[in-house]
DNA sequence: TGTACATCAGTGAACGCGCGTTCACTGATGTAC
DNA sequence: TGTACATCAGTGAACGCGCGTTCACTGATGTAC
Protein backbone atom coordinates (compact mmCIF):
# COMPACT_ATOMS: atom_id res chain seq x y z
CA UNK A 1 0.00 0.00 0.00
CA UNK A 2 1.10 2.96 -1.14
CA UNK A 3 2.28 6.41 1.37
CA UNK A 4 -0.80 8.26 0.36
CA UNK A 5 -2.78 5.51 0.77
CA UNK A 6 -2.03 5.08 4.11
CA UNK A 7 -2.06 8.70 4.86
CA UNK A 8 -5.80 8.62 3.60
CA UNK A 9 -6.67 5.56 5.78
CA UNK A 10 -5.33 7.16 9.13
CA UNK A 11 -7.06 10.57 8.59
CA UNK A 12 -10.36 8.54 8.28
CA UNK A 13 -9.82 6.25 11.09
CA UNK A 14 -8.91 9.28 13.28
CA UNK A 15 -11.82 11.47 11.81
CA UNK A 16 -14.34 8.30 13.24
CA UNK A 17 -12.41 7.94 16.74
CA UNK A 18 -11.63 11.05 17.48
CA UNK A 19 -13.85 13.59 15.62
CA UNK A 20 -13.59 16.45 12.61
CA UNK A 21 -12.49 18.76 15.22
CA UNK A 22 -9.35 16.87 16.59
CA UNK A 23 -8.56 15.61 13.29
CA UNK A 24 -5.12 17.34 13.39
CA UNK A 25 -1.97 17.22 10.66
CA UNK A 26 -0.23 16.13 13.82
CA UNK A 27 -2.96 13.25 14.68
CA UNK A 28 -3.37 11.92 10.81
CA UNK A 29 1.06 11.88 10.78
CA UNK A 30 1.11 10.03 14.16
CA UNK A 31 -1.84 7.32 13.01
CA UNK A 32 0.08 7.60 9.25
CA UNK A 33 3.78 6.77 11.39
CA UNK A 34 4.97 9.54 8.54
CA UNK A 35 6.03 13.30 9.55
CA UNK A 36 4.13 15.93 9.09
CA UNK A 37 6.12 16.87 6.38
CA UNK A 38 5.20 13.83 4.54
CA UNK A 39 1.34 14.51 4.03
CA UNK A 40 2.44 17.61 2.54
CA UNK A 41 4.59 15.92 -0.28
CA UNK A 42 0.87 13.93 -1.30
CA UNK A 43 -1.22 16.82 -0.60
CA UNK A 44 -1.20 20.84 -1.28
CA UNK A 45 -3.18 21.63 1.81
CA UNK A 46 -4.81 20.14 4.81
CA UNK A 47 -8.07 20.83 2.58
CA UNK A 48 -7.20 18.62 -0.39
CA UNK A 49 -6.31 16.12 2.28
CA UNK A 50 -9.48 16.29 3.79
CA UNK A 51 -11.45 16.36 0.27
CA UNK A 52 -9.67 13.29 -0.75
CA UNK A 53 -10.68 11.28 2.41
CA UNK A 54 -13.98 12.19 1.61
CA UNK A 55 -13.92 10.65 -1.81
CA UNK A 56 -11.85 8.31 -1.28
CA UNK A 57 -12.71 6.65 1.95
CA UNK A 58 -16.40 7.66 2.74
CA UNK A 59 -18.20 4.77 2.37
CA UNK A 60 -20.38 4.70 -1.03
CA UNK A 61 -23.82 4.09 -1.84
CA UNK A 62 -23.03 2.99 -5.32
CA UNK A 63 -22.08 -0.83 -4.49
CA UNK A 64 -25.43 -1.51 -2.37
CA UNK A 65 -27.49 0.86 -5.09
CA UNK A 66 -25.98 -1.15 -7.70
CA UNK A 67 -27.04 -4.81 -6.42
CA UNK A 68 -30.72 -3.70 -6.21
CA UNK A 69 -30.64 -2.58 -9.95
CA UNK A 70 -31.05 -6.35 -10.40
CA UNK A 71 -33.68 -7.43 -8.53
CA UNK A 72 -36.40 -6.14 -9.80
CA UNK A 73 -39.25 -9.52 -10.32
CA UNK A 74 -36.97 -11.74 -8.16
CA UNK A 75 -37.96 -12.48 -4.71
CA UNK A 76 -40.93 -11.13 -2.85
CA UNK A 77 -41.13 -7.02 -2.93
CA UNK A 78 -41.54 -7.31 0.79
CA UNK A 79 -38.16 -9.46 0.91
CA UNK A 80 -36.41 -7.02 -1.17
CA UNK A 81 -37.43 -3.73 0.27
CA UNK A 82 -36.40 -5.20 3.36
CA UNK A 83 -32.89 -6.23 2.38
CA UNK A 84 -32.92 -2.78 1.02
CA UNK A 85 -33.72 -1.37 4.26
CA UNK A 86 -30.96 -3.57 6.22
CA UNK A 87 -28.38 -2.26 3.63
CA UNK A 88 -29.71 1.75 3.83
CA UNK A 89 -29.62 1.19 7.58
CA UNK A 90 -25.98 -0.22 7.95
CA UNK A 91 -24.91 2.36 5.38
CA UNK A 92 -25.66 5.12 6.95
CA UNK A 93 -25.33 3.73 10.57
CA UNK A 94 -21.47 4.37 9.10
CA UNK A 95 -21.69 7.49 7.06
CA UNK A 96 -23.20 9.09 8.89
CA UNK A 97 -21.01 10.92 11.43
CA UNK A 98 -18.45 11.52 8.89
CA UNK A 99 -21.27 13.26 6.93
CA UNK A 100 -22.96 15.06 9.43
CA UNK A 101 -19.76 16.50 10.65
CA UNK A 102 -18.90 18.14 7.58
CA UNK A 103 -21.82 20.74 8.56
CA UNK A 104 -19.19 22.31 10.93
CA UNK A 105 -17.14 23.40 8.14
CA UNK A 106 -19.55 25.21 5.69
CA UNK A 107 -16.96 25.78 3.55
CA UNK A 108 -15.60 22.30 3.11
CA UNK A 109 -18.81 21.22 2.75
CA UNK A 110 -19.53 23.37 0.06
CA UNK A 111 -16.17 21.81 -1.88
CA UNK A 112 -17.16 18.75 -1.15
CA UNK A 113 -20.72 18.95 -2.78
CA UNK A 114 -19.00 20.92 -5.76
CA UNK A 115 -16.75 17.57 -6.17
CA UNK A 116 -20.00 14.89 -5.86
CA UNK A 117 -22.09 17.29 -7.83
CA UNK A 118 -19.48 17.07 -10.40
CA UNK A 119 -19.19 13.12 -10.83
CA UNK A 120 -22.97 13.61 -10.55
CA UNK A 121 -23.51 11.75 -7.25
CA UNK A 122 -24.68 12.84 -3.80
CA UNK A 123 -27.43 11.95 -1.27
CA UNK A 124 -30.16 12.07 -3.48
CA UNK A 125 -29.40 9.37 -5.48
CA UNK A 126 -30.25 6.70 -2.78
CA UNK A 127 -34.14 7.98 -2.61
CA UNK A 128 -33.75 7.55 -6.85
CA UNK A 129 -32.16 4.61 -6.69
CA UNK A 130 -34.78 2.78 -4.73
CA UNK A 131 -37.88 4.75 -6.51
CA UNK A 132 -36.28 3.29 -9.48
CA UNK A 133 -36.71 -0.14 -7.99
CA UNK A 134 -40.14 0.28 -7.02
CA UNK A 135 -41.13 1.82 -10.70
CA UNK A 136 -39.97 -1.54 -11.92
CA UNK A 137 -42.05 -3.14 -9.57
CA UNK A 138 -44.86 -1.21 -10.44
CA UNK A 139 -44.52 -1.65 -13.85
CA UNK A 140 -43.85 -5.29 -13.34
CA UNK A 141 -47.50 -5.29 -11.21
CA UNK A 142 -46.54 -6.66 -8.45
CA UNK A 143 -47.12 -2.87 -6.56
CA UNK A 144 -50.59 -1.00 -6.66
CA UNK A 145 -51.39 1.06 -9.55
CA UNK A 146 -50.77 4.58 -9.14
CA UNK A 147 -48.44 4.23 -6.20
CA UNK A 148 -46.46 7.21 -5.53
CA UNK A 149 -43.05 5.83 -5.96
CA UNK A 150 -41.19 8.68 -5.13
CA UNK A 151 -43.23 9.65 -2.37
CA UNK A 152 -42.64 5.38 -1.20
CA UNK A 153 -38.44 5.77 -1.54
CA UNK A 154 -38.44 8.62 0.40
CA UNK A 155 -40.36 7.39 2.89
CA UNK A 156 -38.36 4.19 3.35
CA UNK A 157 -35.14 5.39 2.78
CA UNK A 158 -36.34 8.40 5.34
CA UNK A 159 -36.91 5.74 7.90
CA UNK A 160 -33.83 4.40 7.90
CA UNK A 161 -32.27 7.61 8.14
CA UNK A 162 -34.09 8.18 11.00
CA UNK A 163 -32.93 5.27 12.74
CA UNK A 164 -29.11 5.34 11.65
CA UNK A 165 -29.33 8.84 13.45
CA UNK A 166 -30.90 8.24 16.35
CA UNK A 167 -28.33 5.00 16.45
CA UNK A 168 -25.08 7.30 16.18
CA UNK A 169 -26.38 10.52 17.97
CA UNK A 170 -26.98 7.50 21.34
CA UNK A 171 -23.45 6.28 20.08
CA UNK A 172 -24.87 2.84 20.41
CA UNK A 173 -22.85 0.21 18.32
CA UNK A 174 -25.20 -1.28 14.99
CA UNK A 175 -27.33 -4.10 16.62
CA UNK A 176 -27.58 -6.34 13.59
CA UNK A 177 -31.02 -8.50 14.82
CA UNK A 178 -32.63 -4.68 16.02
CA UNK A 179 -31.89 -3.38 12.94
CA UNK A 180 -33.65 -6.29 10.85
CA UNK A 181 -36.65 -5.80 13.10
CA UNK A 182 -37.22 -2.37 12.92
CA UNK A 183 -36.56 -2.69 8.85
CA UNK A 184 -38.99 -5.60 8.17
CA UNK A 185 -41.76 -3.11 10.80
CA UNK A 186 -41.73 -0.29 8.71
CA UNK A 187 -41.68 -2.33 5.29
CA UNK A 188 -44.66 -3.81 6.49
CA UNK A 189 -46.25 -0.08 7.54
CA UNK A 190 -45.39 0.97 4.09
CA UNK A 191 -46.81 -1.90 1.92
CA UNK A 192 -49.90 -1.86 4.37
CA UNK A 193 -50.99 1.39 4.72
CA UNK A 194 -52.76 2.96 7.65
CA UNK A 195 -56.62 2.73 5.77
CA UNK A 196 -58.14 0.57 3.95
CA UNK B 1 -31.51 41.71 27.12
CA UNK B 2 -29.34 40.74 29.54
CA UNK B 3 -25.16 40.36 29.29
CA UNK B 4 -25.47 36.72 29.07
CA UNK B 5 -28.78 36.45 26.68
CA UNK B 6 -26.76 38.74 23.98
CA UNK B 7 -23.73 36.00 24.03
CA UNK B 8 -25.74 33.02 23.89
CA UNK B 9 -27.32 35.19 20.78
CA UNK B 10 -23.97 36.28 19.54
CA UNK B 11 -23.09 32.36 20.02
CA UNK B 12 -25.66 30.50 18.09
CA UNK B 13 -25.93 33.16 15.28
CA UNK B 14 -21.89 32.74 14.45
CA UNK B 15 -22.35 29.03 14.88
CA UNK B 16 -25.60 29.12 12.43
CA UNK B 17 -23.68 31.32 9.87
CA UNK B 18 -20.02 30.79 9.95
CA UNK B 19 -20.49 26.74 11.11
CA UNK B 20 -19.14 25.25 14.56
CA UNK B 21 -15.46 25.05 13.32
CA UNK B 22 -15.21 29.02 13.35
CA UNK B 23 -17.03 29.65 16.27
CA UNK B 24 -14.36 31.01 18.55
CA UNK B 25 -14.29 33.02 21.54
CA UNK B 26 -12.97 35.99 19.38
CA UNK B 27 -15.97 35.90 17.08
CA UNK B 28 -18.76 35.35 19.92
CA UNK B 29 -16.82 38.21 21.61
CA UNK B 30 -17.07 40.26 18.62
CA UNK B 31 -20.90 39.49 17.52
CA UNK B 32 -22.10 40.28 21.14
CA UNK B 33 -19.74 43.51 20.92
CA UNK B 34 -17.99 42.28 24.30
CA UNK B 35 -14.70 41.74 25.35
CA UNK B 36 -13.35 38.08 25.18
CA UNK B 37 -13.00 38.58 28.95
CA UNK B 38 -16.71 39.07 29.41
CA UNK B 39 -17.79 35.51 27.76
CA UNK B 40 -15.52 34.54 31.12
CA UNK B 41 -17.89 36.49 33.55
CA UNK B 42 -20.56 34.51 32.73
CA UNK B 43 -19.60 31.17 31.33
CA UNK B 44 -16.72 28.93 32.96
CA UNK B 45 -15.02 27.60 29.66
CA UNK B 46 -15.95 27.51 26.05
CA UNK B 47 -17.59 23.87 26.45
CA UNK B 48 -20.34 25.48 29.05
CA UNK B 49 -20.63 28.22 26.83
CA UNK B 50 -21.55 26.18 23.60
CA UNK B 51 -23.37 23.53 26.21
CA UNK B 52 -25.60 26.46 27.25
CA UNK B 53 -26.42 27.49 23.67
CA UNK B 54 -27.40 23.92 22.46
CA UNK B 55 -29.60 23.86 25.42
CA UNK B 56 -31.09 27.56 25.56
CA UNK B 57 -31.18 28.40 21.98
CA UNK B 58 -31.51 25.42 19.70
CA UNK B 59 -35.21 25.08 18.56
CA UNK B 60 -37.11 22.85 20.31
CA UNK B 61 -39.56 20.19 19.38
CA UNK B 62 -41.43 20.43 22.58
CA UNK B 63 -43.99 23.26 21.37
CA UNK B 64 -44.90 21.26 17.99
CA UNK B 65 -44.89 18.09 20.16
CA UNK B 66 -47.35 19.77 22.48
CA UNK B 67 -49.51 21.66 19.35
CA UNK B 68 -50.50 17.85 18.35
CA UNK B 69 -51.39 16.48 21.68
CA UNK B 70 -54.80 18.05 21.46
CA UNK B 71 -55.66 17.12 17.63
CA UNK B 72 -56.73 13.40 18.09
CA UNK B 73 -60.37 13.24 17.00
CA UNK B 74 -60.46 16.75 15.28
CA UNK B 75 -60.11 17.29 11.35
CA UNK B 76 -59.06 14.55 9.11
CA UNK B 77 -56.06 12.20 9.87
CA UNK B 78 -54.82 12.87 6.75
CA UNK B 79 -55.18 17.19 7.64
CA UNK B 80 -53.67 16.36 10.63
CA UNK B 81 -50.23 14.19 9.72
CA UNK B 82 -49.77 16.61 6.54
CA UNK B 83 -49.58 19.55 9.66
CA UNK B 84 -47.52 17.61 11.02
CA UNK B 85 -45.05 16.65 8.31
CA UNK B 86 -44.70 20.16 7.45
CA UNK B 87 -43.77 21.28 11.31
CA UNK B 88 -41.64 18.49 11.31
CA UNK B 89 -39.74 19.50 7.94
CA UNK B 90 -39.19 23.63 9.11
CA UNK B 91 -38.14 22.31 12.74
CA UNK B 92 -35.58 19.60 10.75
CA UNK B 93 -34.18 22.18 8.57
CA UNK B 94 -33.77 24.89 11.26
CA UNK B 95 -32.16 22.64 13.12
CA UNK B 96 -30.01 19.91 12.04
CA UNK B 97 -26.87 21.82 10.64
CA UNK B 98 -26.33 22.59 14.56
CA UNK B 99 -27.22 18.82 15.41
CA UNK B 100 -25.18 17.58 13.00
CA UNK B 101 -21.60 19.57 13.55
CA UNK B 102 -22.23 17.75 17.00
CA UNK B 103 -20.88 14.86 15.43
CA UNK B 104 -17.60 16.75 14.84
CA UNK B 105 -16.62 16.71 18.45
CA UNK B 106 -17.95 13.88 20.64
CA UNK B 107 -16.84 14.62 23.49
CA UNK B 108 -19.22 17.89 23.42
CA UNK B 109 -21.68 15.58 21.70
CA UNK B 110 -21.67 13.27 24.54
CA UNK B 111 -21.72 15.61 27.01
CA UNK B 112 -24.54 17.21 25.38
CA UNK B 113 -26.41 13.60 25.28
CA UNK B 114 -26.12 13.13 28.69
CA UNK B 115 -27.55 17.09 29.39
CA UNK B 116 -30.75 16.21 27.46
CA UNK B 117 -30.91 12.84 29.08
CA UNK B 118 -30.97 14.66 32.31
CA UNK B 119 -34.10 16.49 31.34
CA UNK B 120 -35.70 13.53 29.29
CA UNK B 121 -35.40 14.67 26.05
CA UNK B 122 -33.45 13.93 23.04
CA UNK B 123 -34.27 13.31 18.98
CA UNK B 124 -36.19 10.06 19.96
CA UNK B 125 -39.64 12.33 21.46
CA UNK B 126 -40.10 13.58 18.11
CA UNK B 127 -41.10 9.82 17.15
CA UNK B 128 -43.28 9.40 20.13
CA UNK B 129 -44.62 12.10 20.08
CA UNK B 130 -46.43 11.58 16.84
CA UNK B 131 -46.58 7.61 17.54
CA UNK B 132 -48.66 8.93 20.63
CA UNK B 133 -51.11 10.85 17.77
CA UNK B 134 -51.64 8.00 15.33
CA UNK B 135 -52.41 5.43 18.41
CA UNK B 136 -55.07 7.94 19.78
CA UNK B 137 -56.40 8.33 16.09
CA UNK B 138 -56.16 4.34 16.06
CA UNK B 139 -58.22 3.88 19.55
CA UNK B 140 -60.67 6.20 17.78
CA UNK B 141 -60.90 3.88 14.99
CA UNK B 142 -59.98 6.22 12.23
CA UNK B 143 -56.67 4.68 10.97
CA UNK B 144 -56.38 0.79 10.64
CA UNK B 145 -56.68 -1.51 13.59
CA UNK B 146 -53.62 -3.29 14.08
CA UNK B 147 -51.77 -0.89 12.28
CA UNK B 148 -48.19 -0.30 13.69
CA UNK B 149 -48.17 3.24 14.76
CA UNK B 150 -44.80 3.30 16.21
CA UNK B 151 -43.29 2.36 12.47
CA UNK B 152 -45.44 4.67 11.07
CA UNK B 153 -44.70 7.31 13.10
CA UNK B 154 -40.87 6.48 12.09
CA UNK B 155 -41.98 6.85 8.35
CA UNK B 156 -43.45 9.88 8.79
CA UNK B 157 -40.74 11.43 10.82
CA UNK B 158 -37.64 10.10 8.51
CA UNK B 159 -39.22 11.16 5.85
CA UNK B 160 -39.49 14.59 6.83
CA UNK B 161 -36.06 13.97 8.54
CA UNK B 162 -34.36 13.06 5.27
CA UNK B 163 -36.30 15.93 3.32
CA UNK B 164 -34.50 18.37 5.41
CA UNK B 165 -30.91 16.82 5.51
CA UNK B 166 -31.13 16.79 1.45
CA UNK B 167 -32.35 20.34 1.38
CA UNK B 168 -29.69 21.51 4.11
CA UNK B 169 -26.71 19.28 2.77
CA UNK B 170 -27.74 21.33 -0.35
CA UNK B 171 -28.16 24.53 1.44
CA UNK B 172 -31.24 25.28 -0.31
CA UNK B 173 -33.20 27.72 2.01
CA UNK B 174 -36.62 26.24 2.86
CA UNK B 175 -39.66 26.36 0.67
CA UNK B 176 -42.84 26.27 2.27
CA UNK B 177 -44.67 25.34 -0.94
CA UNK B 178 -42.26 22.18 -1.98
CA UNK B 179 -41.85 21.63 1.31
CA UNK B 180 -45.98 21.15 1.93
CA UNK B 181 -46.13 19.46 -1.62
CA UNK B 182 -43.62 16.63 -0.30
CA UNK B 183 -45.63 16.16 2.90
CA UNK B 184 -48.72 15.74 1.12
CA UNK B 185 -47.01 12.79 -1.50
CA UNK B 186 -45.30 10.99 1.70
CA UNK B 187 -48.84 11.48 3.98
CA UNK B 188 -51.07 10.16 1.04
CA UNK B 189 -48.82 7.09 0.53
CA UNK B 190 -48.41 6.32 3.89
CA UNK B 191 -51.94 6.12 4.66
CA UNK B 192 -52.93 4.34 1.07
CA UNK B 193 -49.75 1.58 1.43
CA UNK B 194 -47.97 0.09 -1.55
CA UNK B 195 -50.07 -2.75 -1.86
CA UNK B 196 -54.10 -3.62 -1.77
C1' DT C 1 32.88 -4.08 -10.82
C1' DG C 2 33.65 0.46 -9.05
C1' DT C 3 32.85 5.27 -8.97
C1' DA C 4 30.31 9.63 -9.38
C1' DC C 5 26.26 11.64 -9.63
C1' DA C 6 20.92 12.14 -9.85
C1' DT C 7 16.61 11.13 -7.98
C1' DC C 8 13.39 10.78 -4.61
C1' DA C 9 10.68 9.47 -0.27
C1' DG C 10 10.74 11.06 3.97
C1' DT C 11 12.20 14.10 8.18
C1' DG C 12 13.52 17.35 12.35
C1' DA C 13 13.12 21.57 13.60
C1' DA C 14 11.45 25.76 13.18
C1' DC C 15 7.91 29.48 11.62
C1' DG C 16 3.96 32.68 12.38
C1' DC C 17 -0.66 32.68 13.75
C1' DG C 18 -4.91 32.39 16.09
C1' DC C 19 -6.76 29.98 19.73
C1' DG C 20 -8.79 29.81 24.73
C1' DT C 21 -7.89 31.81 28.95
C1' DT C 22 -6.30 35.00 32.76
C1' DC C 23 -5.16 39.10 35.22
C1' DA C 24 -4.76 43.53 36.99
C1' DC C 25 -7.36 47.30 35.85
C1' DT C 26 -11.25 51.09 35.14
C1' DG C 27 -15.13 53.63 35.62
C1' DA C 28 -19.97 53.77 36.61
C1' DT C 29 -23.46 52.91 40.12
C1' DG C 30 -25.05 51.98 44.84
C1' DT C 31 -24.75 52.70 49.96
C1' DA C 32 -23.67 54.77 54.68
C1' DC C 33 -23.56 58.52 57.42
C1' DT D 1 -26.52 67.36 50.19
C1' DG D 2 -21.78 65.94 50.18
C1' DT D 3 -18.16 62.68 50.95
C1' DA D 4 -15.91 58.14 51.34
C1' DC D 5 -16.01 53.74 50.29
C1' DA D 6 -17.89 49.14 48.25
C1' DT D 7 -19.62 46.71 44.49
C1' DC D 8 -19.69 45.14 40.08
C1' DA D 9 -19.95 44.80 34.83
C1' DG D 10 -16.77 45.00 31.61
C1' DT D 11 -11.89 45.46 29.39
C1' DG D 12 -6.88 45.74 27.20
C1' DA D 13 -3.17 43.35 27.00
C1' DA D 14 -0.77 39.59 27.66
C1' DC D 15 0.02 34.33 28.34
C1' DG D 16 1.21 29.59 26.70
C1' DC D 17 -0.14 26.28 23.46
C1' DG D 18 -1.13 23.68 19.49
C1' DC D 19 -2.18 24.47 14.92
C1' DG D 20 -0.95 24.19 9.68
C1' DT D 21 2.88 24.82 6.94
C1' DT D 22 7.78 25.22 5.17
C1' DC D 23 12.60 24.45 4.61
C1' DA D 24 17.06 22.72 4.36
C1' DC D 25 18.44 18.25 5.09
C1' DT D 26 19.45 12.89 4.90
C1' DG D 27 20.05 8.54 3.34
C1' DA D 28 18.60 4.90 0.35
C1' DT D 29 18.05 3.55 -4.47
C1' DG D 30 18.76 4.04 -9.45
C1' DT D 31 21.72 5.23 -13.52
C1' DA D 32 25.91 6.17 -16.56
C1' DC D 33 30.13 4.93 -17.96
Amino acid sequence: MGTRDRILDAAAHVMRTRGFAHTTTKEIARAAEYSEATLYKHFQDKTELFLAVLHERLPSFHPFVAALQGDPGRGTVRANLIEIAVGAIAFYHEAFPMNASLFSEPTLLAAHRAAIGRRRAGPHRAVEAVAKYLQAEHDDGRIRPGADTGAAAALLVGGCLQYAFLETFAQRPLNEQRAREYAVSIVDTLLAGLVE
